[in-house]
DNA sequence: CGTAGCCATTCGAAAATCTTATCGGAAGCA
DNA sequence: TGCTTCCGATAAGATTTTCGAATGGCTACG
């Protein structure tokens, strides 16, 4: 294979119309000059370059690789640029991988603003219920950055992203409507709208339950997170959720835990992040999980 | 500069997920392909891979950097591969500058045969009617074979093409028209049908007539060196030029000088041919001048 | 006829690259 | 847990490549 020095010998060569010019140009001797376009004729066995009395023109087979050549040594550079400007922020894509009840309250607002602050980078999403769909099968597409409910597989480092905290919702007129503060096991008995098992808060949900010896009749499950509050407000019973499922304007009760109960959302990446994921990852935390105003009025003031 | 072999392993390396495995596909061993990525990554101060347990997977940076290496590692095994092709007639483009009177005759039937046999070679042609014109301004692009009447300045390489007989022609009814062969005595005082100024021609043929002691009478000048025969047809005197300047189903009297008349017609390549230029001369030289059939036959059995 | 400009070649020095050997960490397995 | 295996990084020496200074040949020019 030639030599990307070769080729920028060659290139200078006929953009000079002489070798030693050419050398002059690159900071470099005239010899060396002349060994490298020597080396590419040896491997094009052909030659490139017409020796005459004043410089040298290039032949047709010297014009023919002086093109690919620009070509070459563009690439080459574009190469080094576009990883440099992917280092700081200018380029590049970014692969994420999120829960995704996440999705809408946490990255999207994140994402809609590095579309206008780093409008260059291109950003994709694979959403998942479970951090099996997350971790899985990687279709070949590594992934750069999971966000999803802590914590996660030691192999990964994790960022703290925010503490979302677990609230109870139920339909208005319900009698937490009266509380302020709720305990877990003052819900003993309560109709509970429960999740599917392929929702991974299904199984968070029956160990938090159970650790706490407390019991619930579930009478419907769902797959969508953010439908269990909607479902509650409906009148079927109560949902126990992250604050993030419950969206604006929630027609129901939105209760806190006494002693407030939090979950842990995180950002994860495989071995350190490099910068562009750090960068990322830094714009989620400082925006952290917006709960909706009117959710935020019902839950008191020192809400998330 | 990246090194191109860099940007090799860049591509090896995420083709086979592992720097050991692009190192057996590289045939070299897996600290060089190491130090490689090491550099690269030194250059662009940035990681481009994620070393993970089981082998390594690309971060955005080193993504984005891969699609360039590619492009870079194409473009320069395209730089030899065409000059290679260039140098086996299978590709490149072959500048020619050619006497205006010579293209149809001379060049015409070996660029038909070219554009069959060696489609992926671009021909180009620049006429001229004067040596001035031919090695005059280069508008920036050299020359790679000229083809004219010889002799021509000792700093060139010349091939000859042929020796084309110059000739005589007349109206019908002409008193030549009588004799088999002309000597240039008889011709004294008669009209001659002559060039302009700007066709070297015009030079050429006073040279040779004052070198001879014979007087002709310019009727009419034209530049177009194929014209003359035409006027001379038309009656307005007789024409000197070589036997190329004759059309087929020329309508007047051709007649071959005695002894015979010839010029040189040659290729001339600055310094050695490279090889496309030579075999496009060998193709020449091997075809020829042309000369159309009833031409001929008004000439001899030995015309040309 | 001497001078100047340009390229090729030679040769010793400097630099970059490769290879061998070794280390450390992580994963898989018993 | 402890052992084995796999993979990448590092160190050091050897090899190859590249470079630079000096030189020679050639041509154009005055």
């Amino acid at each position: 294979m030639a030599t990307l020095r070769a080729l920028e010998c060659l290139v200078a060569v006929a953009d000079t119309g002489s070798i030693t010019d050419a050398a002059r140009l690159l900071h470099s001797s005239q010899p060396a000059v002349s060994q490298q376009i020597a080396a590419l004729e040896r491997e094009t066995r052909t030659a490139l370059l017409r020796r005459e009395a004043r410089g040298v023109t290039l032949t047709p087979a010297g014009r023919a690789a002086l093109a690919e050549a620009r070509r070459a040594i563009d690439a080459a550079a574009s190469a080094v640029r576009s990883a440099r400007a992917t280092g700081e922020a200018e380029g590049g894509s970014l692969r994420l991988a999120c829960a995704q009840s996440l999705t809408v309250p946490l990255l999207a607002p994140v994402i809609r603003a590095w579309h206008r602050h780093h409008p260059r980078v291109a950003i994709s999403i694979r959403e998942a219920v479970s951090p099996d769909g997350l971790f899985g099968p990687a279709d070949g597409e590594a992934i750069d950055v999971f966000v999803l409910p802590g914590p996660v597989d030691g192999r990964f480092t994790t960022t703290v992203l925010a503490e979302e905290e677990i609230v109870v919702t139920a339909p208005r007129g319900h009698r937490l409507a009266a509380a302020g503060a709720v305990t877990l096991a003052e819900l003993d008995g309560a109709d509970l709208v429960h999740f599917a098992p392929d929702n991974s808060l299904s199984d968070w949900l029956d160990r938090s339950l159970s650790a706490a010896g407390v019991r619930l009749r579930p009478v419907v499950r769902t797959s969508v997170t953010s439908a269990a509050p909607q479902l509650a407000a409906a009148g079927l019973g109560i949902a126990i959720s992250p604050v993030s499922a419950v969206s604006a304007g929630f027609p129901g009760v939105v209760r806190s835990f006494s002693p407030r109960w939090t979950r842990r959302l995180v950002a994860a990446t495989p071995g350190e992040p490099d910068p562009l994921a750090a960068r990322f990852i830094a714009d989620l935390r400082t925006r952290g999980v917006r709960v909706p105003r009117d959710v935020r009025a019902q839950l008191g003031d020192d809400a998330p």
